[in-house]
DNA sequence: CGCGTATCTATACGGAGTGTATAGCAAAGT
DNA sequence: ACTTTGCTATACACTCCGTATAGATACGCG
């Protein structure tokens, strides 16, 4: 028996999406990103296999479509820390030092995920990120007027990867020493 | 038929397992990560499914022991370099730079692997790579008298996370670049 | 040399997950 | 009311896993 139903049926399919990553997110906290399969997701989100591979064809796009949610959230939350930080001086450093702390509470979710689609295509949602903190890094260079070290674009990678640290680093005090670890390289 | 028999039986089991590794980089090379399977290299390596068992118990175990050779030869090489470099002013650059040129060279093999194990536990041969890169900061901040901004494991890992963003460069003449933005931040 | 031991092959079995297909029921759309 | 859409329940063939057994082959050592 279908468990969810709203009045119109296209609000449905989007509560059962988001009903099956809720599941998929509870897979993977329970076990790990090789604890999640079509039949534990199936079981688990209140609805048939037949009913699961109806919206999505395998598991690796199952947890492509849960990490993009994932990082969209974020990105929603660093836009708003980037818009408050406006006036206040440098919101290159808010941001990257809101999303090591991310990474920080969070060391396997979030930035293991970007290897685990790395290795098939490119992660869509990662790019939105890598565009948001390129164009960051673009406006701090033109506010204080220094040159960047290299391309905005691999900067950004470079920032995103190398706060991706921050996964194991021995204290939470020492992030902020992290990110100006970071920033400080970017420029000549 | 067992197809390999050196004269020595302990020659032999080498033998065998650095056959069904090679099979393992064959797989992977072929069809990522995930087209590793007990299965197929036992057929790969000329072994049988039961053979292979008695040597690694599970996928997970092959896929470590693969990475853990291939970061053993890069670490080899890596030492190669640093001591050729210790008369030439800094080695940590050079190391660097032998490193990120790896990682560019590489895309997946190598930068992807980590991920892998860090979802599960430590990676022994990570933590090799990371004490020796260690070591290298200590050692060169001590001889520019500088003083470090971090602990120089968390340090370490920071420079490995940084570098590993070379996968994604957009020109192999920007990694000298890259190595000279992570270094910078280094020091305070 | 010859026996014991270790190793590999070949094969089999039950279990789990995959991908697909069908029939039937329930709710939305018009 | 009637059609369309979506879900359930179930089934099938396939792959892979983990383990077990019997028998062949080559080493190790007395």
């Amino acid at each position: 028996m279908p468990k969810l139903w709203t009045d119109t049926v296209e609000g449905h399919r989007h509560a059962v999406r988001a009903a099956v990553l809720d599941a998929v997110a509870v897979l993977i906290a329970e076990a790990g990103f090789s604890g999640v399969s079509m039949t534990r997701v199936a079981d688990h989100a209140g609805v048939t296999r037949a009913t699961l591979y109806k919206y999505f064809p395998d598991v690796e796009t199952l947890l492509a479509a849960w990490h993009e949610r994932q990082v969209g959230e974020h990105l929603a939350g660093l836009d708003k820390i980037r818009s408050e930080a406006a006036g206040t001086g440098r919101p290159l450093q808010a941001v990257l030092e809101a999303y090591a702390l991310i990474v920080y509470d969070r060391p396997s979710h979030d930035a293991s995920a970007p290897a685990l689609h790395r290795a098939t295509h490119i992660d869509h949602a990662h790019q939105h990120l890598e565009a948001f903190i390129a164009d960051l890094i673009r406006a701090d260079a033109q506010e204080s007027a220094a040159d960047l070290a290299m391309d905005p674009a691999d900067l950004a990678r470079y920032c995103i990867e190398a706060l991706s640290s921050a996964r194991s680093l021995s204290s939470r005090d020492a992030v902020p020493c992290l990110v100006a670890v970071t920033v400080r390289g970017i420029y000549t």
